[in-house]
DNA sequence: CCAAAAGTGTTTCCGATACACCCATGA
DNA sequence: TCATGGGTGTATCGGAAACACTTTTGG
């Protein structure tokens, strides 16, 4: 027990809310408790802020997201910092959240190695969570319908190759709203960020639709001039 | 020395930024440390977490902002939470931000209380800052850009009863871009959140302004719906 | 030939922008 | 009477929204 402090210290956490979105559906991913408290429930992957080697909390998300689920290189953005007293009844604890998209194509696979806890759920079917988190996993909802308004996240939701439909059913399930066809075509396009190929989809039992991919140069210089991202 | 843990913790502290509007210029409250690290230098008002008598961070904010500098009753939201290695000489320690923006001539009172070591600054006459606030106060800065985007500041920094060009100038200010007044006095009017008063401006040297007051009840109704606040 | 989704233009409307002069007041 | 900011309207432009039919393909 060699650490010691004048005044009391609570702990501090992380968590890692990542998002992915397959077969039209906007996904979450869990890992099930393995041990006291709240075993056996989701939660989000997380742990604790290691002070000696973690030079910034970022990388103790990110750390803690490799060593739970194997995913390494995913960009983070802060969310929010949740420190209630009795989210934790283990002790007074904080819990700083980040949150992340990523193509679940690309990451799918790991979810059959050492980390086989860690599971999507689709945003609709969440079972129960652990601790605060059913809080947490709401106001990173929120923040990512306000990020869809100014940020083209199909950039980082959809797989390399993806059809036009597939692009507006992310952003209806995201908004949660219907989208015209034919108006949000006209809008993307006029963005310049696709670029089309001249491939289609297969296995389809009807006329199969375009592929696209995003204009990964373009689309940084868009970024540092700002740019809207209405639908 | 009391309080022992089998694995290190950081400190967690709680740091408040306060936006203020007067004469023109943004404003920010500082204090003057008096003590070590960064003795004489200035910082935002704030403290520890008391882990015992705390129950949210948010409550930890404004009692520190209180105790330092008499101020009660200010509704802050969460900014970020900076926690990288260094920050602090003394050890790990992890900052929860909050800002607020204010009514300025309503507290202002204060500054003669026992925290006489609290001083408003202009915007940009702001002195060197202790620890990593200058990082701190760009990110609240770059923050306060975001929501005079979609909520009326305003109403928030400006005293009682104002003129329609210190609205402008506010927002001028704080996006930093010059607007038509023709085609801003349009926009918020029809916004239908001002109540035109049959009071006028005194001790002026040309044509006394007009005086307005925002419309509280009509603010709920929108705030509930959600509302565009473009300039 | 049928079902299912892909793909395609035009019109209307409203908000955003640009722009210049007269008014009231105190010094 | 002059300097200073207060106050007002119109015309143009461009993006947002509404809207329906034809095409392709596999079953």
């Amino acid at each position: 027990m060699p650490y010691t402090y004048e005044y009391p210290r609570p702990s501090l956490t992380v968590d890692c809310i990542l998002f992915g979105f397959d077969e039209g559906d906007l996904k979450v991913l869990l890992i099930r408790r393995g041990g006291e408290p709240f075993k056996g429930l989701w939660a989000f992957p997380g742990g604790f802020l290691d002070v000696d080697t973690d030079p910034s909390i970022e990388v103790a998300a990110k750390r803690e997201l490799e060593e739970e689920t194997g995913l390494t290189n995913v960009f983070m953005e802060q969310l929010y910092t949740f420190g209630d007293v009795g989210r934790d009844p283990r002790g007074r604890t904080i819990s700083v959240a980040y949150y992340a998209l990523l193509k679940l194509a690309d990451y799918k696979v790991q979810a059959g190695s050492d980390a086989s806890h860690a599971q999507w759920f689709n945003i609709s079917e969440v079972p129960e969570l652990a601790f605060d988190h059913a809080k947490i996993l709401q106001t990173a909802l929120d923040r990512l319908k306000g990020k869809v308004r100014y940020q083209p996240i199909g950039f980082e939701l959809l797989p390399e190759k993806f059809t036009l439909s597939e692009l507006q059913h992310l952003y209806e399930v995201v908004l949660g709203t219907d989208l015209d066809k034919r108006n949000f075509r006209k809008k993307i396009q006029k963005m310049n960020l696709l670029v089309e190929l001249e491939e289609w989809q297969a296995g389809v039992p009807h006329r199969a639709a375009r592929l696209y991919r995003f204009d990964r140069q373009r689309y940084e210089e868009l970024k540092s001039h700002g740019f809207n991202f209405e639908v």
